[in-house]
DNA sequence: CGGATTGTGTACTCCCCGGTACAATGAACG
DNA sequence: CGTTCATTGTACCGGGGAGTACACAATCCG
C-alpha cells in the first residue's frame, strides 16, 4: 500500500498504520471529544506538528481511525454478512460484537457507539460520521437478510427490516454493556437468549 | 419540598427544580463533558456564580440532574419492576425505553447511556457514576427476575440473571438507536421482537 | 555540489474551559 | 433603622484545548 517510490523530501519518521492504531486505541477509550491532541500524540509517538501534516486535524485523523477500525477490530461485521444462513449471520455478528468490545488489550465497548455518541457543537461532524456509520451497518444488514428473504431462509413473515434493527440493537447494547464492564462470557449469553427471538428454519 | 421559613439572607431569584430540568436538557442533549457551563447556565437562566452557589459544580450539578433524570424520564424503570409478571415487566421496561428515549420535546437516546459513555480522564467521575447508574438498573431487573423465578413466573431453566443482562442490554440498544435517529414505532417493534426470545409462562 | 521539497521540533497563537474574588443587592430580624 | 447574610453580576484567573509559524533537518534530483 505505502508507495514510496519518486518521493521527494525527508522522509517520514513514523509509520501511519502504527500511527493510526495508536491513535485508534485512545479514541476507542476516551471518544473524539475525551481524546486530547495531547493524549494522542503521544500514545502515536509523534508530535502535533507531524500529525498535522500528515493526518490533516483531529476531525480527518479520526476519519482515519474509524476506517481503520471498520477494517480491522470491527471487521467481524463484513465476515458475519458472509454466512451462509441468517441464523448464522446473526450469530457470527452477535458473537463477533460479544468478542470484539471485550478484548483485554483494547478498550471496553465499540468505537462506533462510544466514540461520539454526544458531543458539544463542535464535535458534530465527527458525531454524524458515526450515526452514518450505524446506519451503514443497519443497512447492510437488512439488505442481508432481505436476501435470505428471497431465499427462504427466513420464517414467513418475519421482515427483514425489522429483523435487522432488532440485532442492530442487541449488538449496540452489548458494546453499552462491554463499556459497563461486563465480561465477553456474559454477553455471549445475551446473544443466546437474543437469538432465540426468531425461529429460524434451520 | 422547599421550606423558606426562617431563611435569612437575599432569596434565590430562581426555581431550584426548574434550573435543573433546564439543565437536565442540556447534559443529555451534549453529555457531561459536551456541555460547557456556559451551555448550562444559558439554559438555566442563570449565572455562573448562581450555579456554583446552588449546586456546588459541574460534577455535583450533573449528580443532581442524574436523580432527576431517575425520577422523572426514567422513572418508568421503577414502575417497570411493579408489574405482577415477569413478562409485563420486560415489556414494560422496554416499551419504556422506547418511548422515553424518542420524545420529541427532549433529546433523543438515554442519558444514563450517553451522558459519559467515554469521557477525558478529567470526567471519570461521572463515567463512574453512570456505569454505576446502569449496573443498579441490571441488579434492581436481576432482583425482580429473582422474585419472579422463586414465584414460579419464570420458565424452568431461565436464569434470572442471565435474563435480566439480555433485557437490559436490549434497553441500552435501544437507547443508542434513538440517539442515532430510530423512531418509537420502530424501537417497540424491536421490544416486541426481543421479548419472543422468552417462553413466558402468561 | 546546490536547489527544491517534505518532515520535524520548538515555541508560540487564540480561545474557551471550569472555577472564583469581590462588591453590590435585597430580604429577615432585632 | 441598621445589622446580618445568602444571592447576584462583573470581571477576572490559571490551564488546557486545537491549531500554526518558522527555522532546521533530511532526502531527491539535476
Amino acid at each position: 500500500m505505502a508507495d514510496d517510490t519518486g518521493r521527494v523530501g525527508r522522509p517520514r519518521e513514523f509509520d501511519l498504520d502504527e500511527a493510526l492504531t495508536a491513535a485508534l486505541q485512545v479514541f476507542w477509550a476516551k471518544g473524539y471529544e475525551g481524546a486530547s491532541l495531547a493524549d494522542l500524540t503521544g500514545a502515536m509517538g509523534i508530535t502535533k506538528t507531524s500529525m498535522y501534516a500528515a493526518f490533516g486535524n483531529k476531525e480527518e485523523l479520526f476519519r482515519k481511525v474509524v476506517a481503520l477500525y471498520t477494517e480491522g477490530p470491527a471487521s467481524y461485521g463484513h465476515r458475519a454478512m458472509e454466512e451462509s444462513t441468517a441464523r448464522e449471520v446473526a450469530e457470527a455478528l452477535l458473537k463477533g460484537a460479544a468478542r470484539a468490545t471485550t478484548q483485554i488489550e483494547s478498550p471496553h465497548g465499540c468505537l462506533g457507539v462510544q466514540g461520539a455518541l454526544t458531543t458539544s457543537d463542535s464535535g458534530s461532524p465527527a458525531r454524524d460520521l458515526l450515526v452514518d456509520w450505524r446506519n451503514d451497518g443497519g443497512s447492510r444488514l437488512e439488505e442481508r437478510f432481505q436476501r435470505a428473504h428471497t431465499e427462504g431462509d427466513l420464517p414467513a413473515g418475519e421482515d427483514p427490516r425489522r429483523l435487522a434493527t432488532y440485532i442492530m440493537t442487541v449488538a449496540y447494547g452489548i458494546a453499552v454493556q462491554a463499556a459497563t464492564g461486563r465480561s465477553e462470557g456474559e454477553l455471549r449469553g445475551v446473544a443466546d437468549t437474543a437469538l432465540r427471538a426468531v425461529d429460524w428454519t434451520d
